[in-house]
DNA sequence: GTCTATACTGAGATAGAC
DNA sequence: GTCTATCTCAGTATAGAC
């Protein structure tokens, strides 16, 4: 069959999005998937594999999105100061269209920079976006050594993590995914306008 | 031997914070404790209780840390309006105090918020200092509502136990592990005293 | 009460038949 | 390309030695 392929990659990204990619056994991929164990080999070669295969496909369109929305901000500023608040906006909202469409990869993304292990899958995936996002958080906030800049993108990755890959730890908070990115997004933008370390007051 | 469960209980603080609770398997940690398999089944019951052990044996001080800080903030403040940034400084700088006599275990501390699972694990861990903490945080901001401060203490966890648990995605960061933690009190204070769903500035 | 030896089930991975 | 058989190693359970 074909679609083969296709069937795996759906059930992998439901089930690694809804319980994990630890506690997901590549045997009940395949059973929901309907295909054999060696498919899954295969085709993608290891568990760790299929993982990379299932954030490639569907990371691509967000770091597009993420990167469209950067250009506009700049393009709009025309040369001007750019407001890091744009800036974060423009990293943290198309996780929204996706969360839309597909709410469990939105869980998904989240786990992988969470779940501990594969910095460098984790890393592969957002490294080309955040790069750029860097160096136009730089442009926007002068002021900050870079040191203290990496360390508030550290904190900014942390957070949206947490906020995308599930539940709350306290309570159950519920609310559209738009809405809590946007909570999320005023909570960043005042932290990376906090002085930084050298400095006295705002 | 008596301290057969001590060396089990060193082991897999030192493991599960180096490489994760899922990536670490009994095996090893038995290995490297010079113990038999079927020691920490009896000693613990299974893989999941021992990690829950681990963790209660050192979190205990840490709240206790974190309870003291924030009672002297309160005290100091003797009934006036205690100041958001110094209750967020409570809740992070203990963490920094194990950090110098454990590293691991403070990993292993944010790698529990983070590693997807086990929401019932971190939580009853947790829990008792973090609901002191947000109801202090409620007296400090009475303007937010309860669902954005809420929403506020999830974003503090997600960046602190990214914090806590390892290697920046990015870039390799170094820093005392207490200026680090500063750092991120000066932002997550910031993100706090961010304008609320409804207020128009600051 | 503590611990060891050993066996059981299910995981990921691989080789080779078709 | 697909499937069966099999390998190794994981977590777990039990029996029994001391």
């Amino acid at each position: 069959m074909i679609d083969t392929k296709q069937k795996i990659l759906d059930t992998a990204e439901r089930l690694f999005g809804s319980q994990g990619y630890a506690a997901t056994s590549l045997r009940q991929v395949i059973a929901e998937a309907e295909v054999n164990v060696a498919a899954v080999h295969y085709h993608f070669g290891s568990k760790e594999d299929l993982l990379d295969a299932v954030l490639a496909r569907k990371i691509g369109p967000v770091t597009d999105h993420r990167l469209k929305l950067l250009a506009q901000a700049e393009a709009e500023a025309a040369g001007g100061p750019l407001d890091a608040g744009r800036i974060i906006a423009a990293f943290l909202m198309p996780t929204a269209e996706v969360a839309q469409a597909n709410p469990m990869f939105v869980r998904l993304m989240g786990r992988m920079l969470n779940e501990g292990m594969m910095p460098q899958i984790a890393a592969r995936h957002f490294r080309d976006s955040a790069t750029r996002f860097v160096r136009a958080l730089e442009k926007a906030m002068p002021q900050l050594s870079h040191e203290e800049l990496m360390w508030r993108v550290h904190f900014m990755i942390g957070a949206m993590a947490h906020t995308l890959c599930g539940q709350p730890v306290l309570e159950n908070l519920g609310g559209d995914f738009t809405v809590r990115l946007r909570r999320l997004a005023r909570f960043l933008a005042a932290g990376f306008h906090a002085p930084g370390e050298n400095e006295e007051a705002k």
